[in-house]
Parts: structure tokens; sequence; C-alpha cells
DNA sequence: TGACTTCAATGCACATGGCATATATGTATT
DNA sequence: AATACATATATGCCATGTGCATTGAAGTCA
């Protein structure tokens, strides 16, 4: 911080008169701010993430997260959301900051630090977001680590096949599984990856995708139930051929 | 980001040939980035937190959290450390990541982008800390709200006076404050705060402090013990008018 | 109609937390 | 020295939640 400011105005700032202190751009290193999203899914048994195709230098040809640099005027969350919806074509999705990394190699170009946020959506979205543009595409997060401790991913395309990230990138998706583990337990945060309506065994094989554990049904049933966040639907399951479950949805929390 | 990079150039980074665009400022905002830290204790009922007097506008006069701007080389939890031992002469404390924040005007001079830390000691150390320069103060944190949803909080003197914080650093307070209360359910976050030895009352004290709510202290003790995170020292109490309690010590990692 | 499959409800064993009670072990007091 | 007192520590009981097995319910299909 410098220890005197040279000069001081006064100014309005939200209607509060303020002191501004000039800024001398000479004293401090400037950097430069990107904000990245690590889109979540989660179906098939496998959690998805959405990638796009590098198509320049450094790590050209790889796949990245898709991200952007900060604009003057946007908050950190605005430009995440400005991300999605330019990348991914998604807007109203939940998003939340997940870490910032910031390594001074972790890009060769620059000194880059990456606001990441993550979002969470059910399989349709995913599905409607991965099949836009041509350079993006959709990688399975295959977790190699089965302990408690958080470590590397690996992501595979749809043949199995090992999508080496750029930067630190698999780095950061690692973390996001981490902490979707992690809230799991706590939090609603599993109604996110769902759509409208579900059974408690779709709602069940989602937390078991993300935690990377089976769970056992009958107290997997009773606590949702128990939880009060979830609200029947009265309409049962269709296109099965055996005793259809019943639909459930999340129960907003006004009803509460 | 750029369309083309207008040079590429083989450089070495880490013994691998890279590439290099040759990075084209203009085309970019560029901002700073601060490392803010909220050093924590929690003793006397309460938690508390480092704070420095400002000497400059903005907010002249007003008390601010440690911090500093990321230098050039250096990564973010490097800056963390560096401040934490100029501003407040600490070292090898627990150091993780809260949270970055980056709303435009957060800082009425220049756009900022503050990635905060937050740090836990013991009793013994934060008041060493805290009664070094007279900058230097420590304040009360009281929490105003008592459901589960992380709201502002307030922070007093000795005196109970209430100390306006500079910017924003109210809101990052009461995020630390969320934090640590969620990672004390499943994290040994509880021992960073307590000293070499302590007696279960004690450990217990800290943890009510943090959660802002009693204990029950048969069911803590049993499940304390059965953790196997502590180490009976064999050692007890000194000083108490009444029957000594153990001390007992964090169990090291490496004994599991 | 009966076989089959999955949904959904119920009962029971076990682990854990909240709570009450009893005993142990130190200091302070008489 | 004996006793009061305060807290530490151990044990038992009950309510609650989870894992697991059993049973009945409700669809499709041959």
């Amino acid at each position: 911080m410098p220890k005197k400011p040279r000069e001081i105005t006064a100014v309005d700032v939200e209607g509060e008169p303020q002191f501004l202190a000039r800024y001398d751009a000479t004293k401090f290193d400037r950097l430069s701010v990107a904000v990245d999203v690590v889109l979540v899914a989660a179906f098939e048994g496998d959690l998805s993430t959405l990638l796009i195709r590098r198509g320049e230098h450094p790590f050209l040809g790889q796949h990245a997260l898709p991200g952007g640099f900060l604009k003057k005027n946007e908050t950190l969350e605005e430009a995440a959301t400005r991300v999605l919806r330019s990348k991914a074509n998604l807007a109203g999705v939940f998003l939340e900051q997940l870490y910032t990394f910031g390594e001074p190699r972790r890009d060769p170009r620059t000194r880059v630090i990456s606001v990441v946020y993550y979002a969470l959506v059910d399989e349709a979205r995913f599905r409607a977001a991965a099949t836009g543009e041509r350079e993006v595409r959709s990688g399975r997060i295959r977790v190699s680590w089965e302990g408690e401790t958080g470590g590397p991913v690996r992501v595979v395309d749809e043949k199995n096949r090992t999508l080496p990230l750029a930067f630190d990138h698999a780095d950061i998706v690692g973390m996001a599984v981490k902490r979707l583990r992690g809230k799991l337990d706590y939090a609603p945060v599993g109604f996110q990856l769902m759509g409208e309506t579900f059974t408690l065994l779709e709602l069940q094989r989602v937390h078991e995708t993300v935690l990377g554990r089976t769970l056992n049904k009958d107290s997997f049933r009773r606590r949702m139930l128990a939880s009060g966040q979830l609200e029947a639907t009265g309409r049962a399951q269709s296109g099965v051929d055996h005793r259809p479950a019943e639909l459930y949805r999340f129960a907003r929390p006004s009803a509460v």
C-alpha cells in the first residue's frame, strides 16, 4: 500500500461522500484476472464437465475450462454468468465460487489469477450445452482416488480416451469434485443436479455418482423424506416395465 | 482471449518447451490483486480478529484486515504468509484460502480483487501479535445472527464499542466465521485454535465459541476421545482449586 | 391369470448423542 | 485431620438414526 496518497479528492460513491486517492500504477504489480467455470452434471454414473478445445497457443488443441477475463465493471459472479451464457448458452443455473488459483507460472504467457466458479445443471441442460459449437465438448471425470483426500482426476472423452487439460485445469476440476462431495453432506446441493421432477432412486443415483460410493436405499429414502426438502407431485414415473415410482420435486423454501 | 497470438516463441518453462504468446496488454483490463488475512483466535467466549488502523484515505482512522498487494513472483499463499509475518510477526500458522471478493466499487480508488485467507492461532500467539505496533489491535467479533444463514457481524473493541471496518471487511469477517463453523463439523480445525496442550473442557469451550452454542459435555468428551485425534500427555492441569483435568495434545497423524 | 420387477412400508439390531447418576481427586476451610 | 466443595471421569439409560432383512403393493409382460 502507498504510504501517503499523493492527492485526495472527494467524490460521491453510492450516495455517500468518499475520499479517492489518485492511483499510482507504477507502485503496484498489475495482473490479469480471469474467471473460469466448472460446469458439472451427473448422469450415467459419471460426473461430466464442459470443456472448450483451445484454438491457440499455449496448449493448442488441448481442452480447457470455459473462461474469460474479468471486465472492468462487472462483478466476479457476473463474469462467471457471462462465461456460461457465451460459451454454453446457459442462464439461470446454480453458480458458486470455488477457489482462486494463482500460481505464478500457471499460464506461461503472463501472470493470470483465475477465480473459479462451479455451476451445477441437470443432464438435459448439460447435453444441450455440450452439443453447441464444435469447440465445445464434454468430458467424463474419472476420479482416480477412492480415499478421503482430494487428488488428481482424469478427464476422458466418450471413448474413454484421456483428455489432457490445459493449464492447471485438471487440479481445478479435482477441487470442484472435492467441494461437491463435501457439500452433499449438509446442503441440498444434489437438487441442483436434478431436473424438474425425479424419483427417489434417481436422486440416489446422482448422490452416489457425486460421492463415488453406493448408498443404502432405505436409509436414503428415509433421510430424504424426513429432510422436508422433497415434495411429492402425486404423479408417477412412466415408461418403465415395473411398478412406477412416485415423482418428487424440490420443495420451495417458502413452503417451510 | 485474443483470437490469434501475434507472435509465437519457444521458451523453456520448468524444463519443458512451451509456447509463449507475446502478451498484448491493451487487449485486457488489468486490475490490482490484493491478499487479505483474517487472523482468528477464540478465547474468553469470543472470537477475535486482528485489525490494522488505517493511516490513510480512504477509511482513514478506521480498521481493516491486514493485507497487501500480490507481488509478481509469489503465490497467493506466499503473499498471505508474508502479510502475516510483516503485519503480525507470525509464522508457521494454519492458513487456508477463504474467498475472493471483487465487487467493482469495493475500493473507491481503483478496482481491487482481494483474495482472502484465514489463519487460526491460539490465544497466546494472538495476544503476542495484537500487542505489537500501535496500529495493530484486535477486535472481538460479535455475531449478530443466531440462525443458520451467514450474516453480518459486528466487531467491537475491549470496551464493547463498535469498530467500523473499512471496505467490505465486515462481510469478509462474517464469511470467515461462517466457514469456521462449517469446518468444525468434519475437520479437526479446532486444534488449530488450541495451544500445545489443553484440557477437554478448554477444547469444548473453543468449539462452543466458534459455533455460538453450548455443547453437551459428555457427548463432546466421548466424541473427541473416540476420534483418535487426541493424545493424553499423562500430565494434569495445574493452578485450579479443584480436581485437575488431564492435559491432552493433538495427535500427530503419523501415529495413525 | 400368474410371473416378474421394482416400489414402499415395517421391524429389528446396532451405533451415537443427550441426559442423569455415581464416583474420583484435587483445593479450601474448619 | 476431617470435611466441604468443585470439577473430572465413568457408567447406565433412553431417544434417534442407519444398515439390513422381510413383507406387501403396484405396475408390465407372457
